[in-house]
DNA sequence: GCCGTTTTCGGCCCGACTGTTTTCAGTCG
């Protein structure tokens, strides 16, 4: 869905452009706000537009259809071209940069002709700054910092790495006097697969003020810089360069400040309606009646003089709001309020739905410990069955077996599994689709196997076409079971095969074929809004971790977190099955 | 620009912190 994505991106420069023309705040948040529908949709933006159903989807209007609809047809849109020319294009990634705003650059532009992030760098240095209105030395200082940030941070950080400097963190503040409760919210609690910052709430005790902490959190081992400190929040950049933000609230408000910082800022926002809707205001101290607000005293950093409708309890504030309560990885404005308010919110997969692993290597290719130590390591984790399915012959670097060996493996797994008592292991293999999507193995040997994971290795650029067509072959191939990290993307550094995803979920749930979702850190392949569709379209889901090792069993946790975000329930997902059930599902396409 | 069983015009989420200021704009989340 390609088209959906340069839609997106052209919405988002388009909102960009009106930002810095200084045009009225709340067209370039509608525009924002299109960006956004257009990345987390779940169906070709062409299909919409063909059957003539744009207007049904919230936030897109007159002015949005027009361009989507002149973009679909020739590839550009005029409109947006048009308002390009008016803004200098080196000045949108200027909106990137920390403390820069779109007032400030448009001011930097008009009063000091600068275009761009590499004039603005030479500009600081030639003091080029001094004597604009508004600009002290202080904010010179500010940019100056976020310029070099810019440089340093370059991506955003994945979830593993995030999670464990925010436990660091959390660990600290929570040996705090006065700290009585604190957790992780923001993107990490959602958890996103790349994360910008961490945020930090701590619910404090009254015998303390919120200020001692804030000012203790800024003093924490590992923290490299100060970016703010006041009375009750504090941000600050680690040795390794990620910033932690930290709020603080009084214990009875804890609730409402980790459901205001866990987000979406969008989830927010509707939520932030719904009570007004109902005469009620929600900010980060609580929901209360909004006449009764209005009235009350109000203090930076302290709660207001009234008392909460709901503050105590994440729960209680949904509860209030007359929605049922939704688990943070839903929290993205995808639908899930709306779903709330007719208490029809998924019952969301977890860890202990797993009944096995559906993708794992051993010694026999490139992974790390054999048939038996995996299977022991599993029957640990309480799996009823295991799949060992160890690369095919392409796959040299990693000791891909040829026919022969492999045949021979199967043998090895069957006679394990006669030994290991209760786990079934399946003798498998993870088979290469090669460019044209036929199998590395022919059918006189897959029919030897009791499961097939067919899987893109290489030749991961070809075009949308050519890479359907190869992953279509591979479903329709009589004795594949699930289709392996379909795209190939790795976060952060391969996009991966551009596929017609429509086609192949269609080809998936007719041939009763899963696709994967690869829970191997940087693949997590497919993503929380492509499983999601693949969901929508009646696919099954199969998440596998992929192991290479019996300590590759763990990252069953980031996959199980994107089955969670794609709305996955148990009954999505083939290995949450008995055993008797998956050999059904095995059977039916045989 | 988008939206609407109180609105087709007039709203649109809300507060903390910083810096450059004498009361507030800009940025951020």
């Amino acid at each position: 869905m390609s088209l959906n994505n340069d839609l997106s991106d052209l919405f988002k420069t388009f909102a960009a452009i009106m930002e810095i023309k200084g045009e009225a705040v709340f067209k370039a948040i509608a525009f924002s706000k299109v960006a956004r529908v257009l990345n987390d949709m779940t169906f070709d933006i062409k299909d919409a537009v063909e059957k003539g159903t744009l207007d049904e989807i919230e936030g897109i209007g007159k002015s949005s259809r027009k361009i989507i609809e002149e973009f679909v047809a020739t590839g550009r849109s005029s409109d947006f071209d048009d308002a390009a020319k008016a803004v200098p294009a080196g000045l949108i990634p200027m909106l990137q940069i920390s403390g820069l705003g779109p007032k400030t650059i448009a001011l930097l532009w008009k009063e000091r002709g600068i275009t761009c992030v590499e004039e603005l760098a030479k500009a600081i240095v030639d003091g080029k700054l001094a004597g604009l209105k508004g600009i002290g030395d202080k904010k010179i200082e500010q940019i100056k910092q976020g310029l070099t940030m810019r440089e340093q941070a370059g991506k955003r950080l994945g979830i593993g790495d995030a999670q464990i400097v925010a436990e660091e963190f959390l660990r600290q503040l929570l040996t705090l006097k006065g700290v009585e409760i604190a957790d992780i919210a923001g993107s990490l609690r959602r958890r996103k697969e790349t994360i910008g910052d961490v945020d930090l709430i701590a619910g404090v005790v009254t015998s303390v003020t919120m200020e001692s902490i804030t000012k203790a959190f800024t003093q924490f081992p590992g923290v490299a810089r100060i970016l703010g400190q006041g009375p009750s929040k504090a941000s600050i950049v680690t040795d390794q360069n990620l910033q932690i933000d930290l709020r603080t609230v009084p214990v009875d408000h804890f609730g409402a400040a980790i459901q205001y910082f866990t987000g979406s800022k969008e989830h927010n926002i509707k939520l932030r309606g719904l009570a007004q809707d109902k005469g009620l205001t929600l900010n980060e101290w609580g929901l209360y009646q909004l006449s009764e607000y209005d009235k009350a005293k109000k203090e930076t950093a302290q709660p207001p003089a009234v008392k909460a409708v709901a503050s105590k309890t994440e729960a209680d504030v949904y509860r209030a709001l007359g929605l049922e309560y939704i688990e943070p990885e839903l929290r993205e404005d995808r639908g899930e309020i709306e779903a709330a308010q007719a208490g029809k919110l998924p019952a969301l997969i977890t860890r202990a739905d797993i009944r096995g692993d559906l993708h794992t290597h051993t010694t026999a290719s490139d992974g790390a410990n054999t048939i038996e130590q995996m299977a022991e390591a599993a029957k640990k984790l309480g799996y009823a069955y295991l799949a060992i399915t160890d690369h095919s012959k392409s796959q040299m670097i990693a000791n891909g077996l040829t026919a022969e060996r492999l045949l021979k493996h199967v043998e090895a797994i069957r006679r394990a599994d006669e030994k290991i008592k209760g786990i079934k292991l399946l003798a498998g293999c993870e088979v290469d689709i090669l460019v044209d999507g036929s199998l590395d193995f022919d059918e006189s040997v897959l029919k030897e196997l009791d499961w097939v994971v067919a899987s893109p290795h290489v030749s991961l650029r070809q075009d949308a076409a050519k890479a359907t067509a190869r992953i279509l072959r591979a479903i329709e191939t009589r004795y594949v079971n699930v289709i392996g990290h379909p795209t190939g993307r790795l976060i952060n550094q391969r996009e991966g095969l551009p596929l017609e995803f429509a086609k192949i979920f269609e080809a998936a749930s007719r041939t009763g074929t899963a696709l994967e979702i690869n829970a191997g850190y940087p693949r997590l392949d497919l993503t929380d809004t492509i499983a999601r569709a693949a969901i929508d379209a009646g696919c099954m889901l199969s998440i596998n971790t992929d192991a290479h090792s019996v300590e590759g069993f763990d990252w069953m946790f980031f996959g199980i977190q994107v089955a969670r975000r794609a709305w996955a329930t148990p009954a999505n997902v083939i290995n949450c099955m008995n055993y008797k059930s998956l050999q059904q599902f095995i059977d039916r396409k045989r």
